[in-house]
DNA sequence: CGGATATGGTTTCATTTTACAACCAGATTG
DNA sequence: CAATCTGGTTGTAAAATGAAACCATATCCG
């Protein structure tokens, strides 16, 4: 082997997060620190992975900016781990994940948990792609194509 | 090794999600099915992956019902792949890891694509997630909560 | 103060996965 | 009927994963 293929360099924004989140750990990671989670033992017991996978991961998404290891927030001797601007900015993309398990991957009769707005505590709607004017998109409404130039003057 | 874990039994719909597409190629694959790939060597040619690699996934890809292997279109001796309705539930997940990777892993001044409206060809809008009643909502504004009993009567 | 225990990791080692390359079989082309 | 294209399936080596053991600080408790 010559080495895990990496994203890096891709030109497409679809492939360049891989490199980032696309293992099967770090998106719950990263759940879990929306959740709140900022310890290295309470991420240990939460998702119960092995403890050094879980050092690599911290240190990956810490490497890759999703997460920032701040010193100490009441004088304790260790470090939490913090969600960046970056890292906040996966929020839709967990919803989304969220969003397609709970429609495709529970049988009928699961228990199953979903979102709530947390002011009224009635469900959230679907996640929704919209035009300039606000039409609602789908996948056949939507092509690529380059970004104007967005460099500094 | 015991083998590598899988979230199959976990009650959270992000996690499940994760046995389907949670490595570094599915996505891609199906980010090439939405873009109309179908043959074995149109994903092996625009993926640049080992065939071994291609083969295990789009065969793991079908077994969870994301591609099905349709016999032959035109007459050919050939399968091709094609994404179910389940499938094609993956649009805003992809949506959102786009423009996560557009917003926060290029350089101002590297080139870049963007999502565009077909009909107009203008910019679409960012992803939203809105309350029941219409409200934009962000990472502090839901919870997480049981649904409801969803068992056919 | 001194030992027990909790926290936050790193190290070691076996197993699995990934990747590349070589090979193979059936269909198509010349 | 040989060459070649398509769609894979073997090797084989490097790398990632996982369980358990180990280690270094801190904190608790008597």
């Amino acid at each position: 082997m010559v080495k895990r293929s990496s994203h890096r360099t891709s030109g497409c924004p679809v492939a360049r997060p891989l490199d980032a989140i696309g293992d099967g750990w770090s998106l719950l990671i990263v759940r879990d620190a929306f959740a709140g989670l900022r310890r290295f033992g309470e991420f240990q017991k939460n998702l119960g992975l092995a403890r050094n996978i879980l050092a690599a991961r911290l240190r990956h998404l810490v490497e890759h900016g999703i997460l920032a290891a701040v010193p100490a927030p009441d004088g304790g001797a260790y470090q939490e781990y913090v969600l960046t601007e970056k890292g906040r900015g996966l929020f839709h993309l967990l919803v989304a994940l969220r969003q397609w398990g709970e429609e495709f991957c529970f049988e009928r009769d699961e228990p199953q948990v979903q979102l709530r707005d947390r002011l009224h505590r009635l469900p959230v709607r679907r996640l929704e792609l919209c035009s300039h004017d606000g039409r609602l998109l789908g996948p056949d409404d939507v092509v690529v194509a380059p970004t104007p130039d967005r460099r500094a003057p």
